[in-house]
DNA sequence: CTCCAGCGCT
DNA sequence: AGCGCGGGAG
């Protein structure tokens, strides 16, 4: 959940929805619509999509205990080495490598004082040496702790980094057109002409992101229109 | 306008 | 390597 999204916007989401699904098995069975709809305003429905199947898949085919290598975990949808290695460290406080934005801050003020376009991969041999293999989890915990300061008095420092990029605006893109869609269906079932004219969009637009939601695997489309899927 | 505990596809 | 993906807050 907390992939590209802000920690204070999580807090309060994570308890409605472990609250909705306590644990995998209920998260697996759950209809995507369920959890789609206790995901609204998180943002990045794919990532609700990725967590169901997840949990589905460590039920069965891990028994339903998540778990705790690398491979195994970047395995899952919706994790890669970072998330997966970050699991390790706050999930079983296991000494593993990873940068998030925060971590990367702080290594960039420190050890790439006057670089610029500084790649990852030169970051993460210093991450692995002051690592404290003894408690990873309370290391990581203060490392971006610190990096959340950083950002306060130094806004710009991660611009430095290789993988900065800018990003589009949200507004009138049609990542908010998707999301639009995806809250209309979630209420309900309905044809490609009624989106269209619920959302004030244009119809030939409408038809094509809605085939693109169906082959992402949000969306079904029976013979009356589009439900969200399963 | 900007950014955010990245991932997956091409 | 580059791009698309939500939505809320500052």
């Amino acid at each position: 959940m907390l992939q590209q999204t802000q920690v204070q916007r999580v807090i309060t989401k994570f308890e409605e929805f472990i609250t909705a699904f306590p644990d995998f098995s209920s998260l697996g069975k759950a209809t995507l619509k369920e959890v789609l709809r206790v995901w609204q305003g998180m943002g990045y429905n794919r990532r609700a999509i990725a967590l169901k199947e997840t949990a589905a898949r460590v039920m069965h085919d891990f028994d339903g205990t998540l778990p705790d290598s690398v491979d195994a975990l970047a395995a899952l949808p919706g994790i890669g080495r970072a998330t997966a290695s970050a699991i390790r460290a706050f999930a079983f406080n296991s000494p593993s490598f990873f940068i998030e934005t925060n971590i990367r801050r702080v290594f960039l003020h420190f050890f790439f004082k006057d670089r610029n376009n500084v790649k990852d991969i030169e970051i993460l041999p210093l991450v692995e040496k002051t690592l404290n293999k003894r408690n990873p989890r309370e290391w990581y915990y203060a490392l971006m702790d610190y990096g959340v300061m950083l950002k306060q008095q130094y806004p710009e420092i991660n611009q430095r980094s290789a993988h900065y990029q800018k990003q589009s605006p949200f507004q009138g893109s049609n990542r908010q057109v998707r999301g639009r869609i995806v809250r209309a269906l979630i209420k309900g079932h309905a044809s490609s002409g009624e989106i269209a004219r619920m959302l004030m969009l244009d119809a030939g637009q409408t038809k094509k992101m809605l085939a693109q939601l169906q082959k992402e695997g949000f969306i079904v489309k029976k013979r009356t229109g589009y439900s969200i899927a399963e």
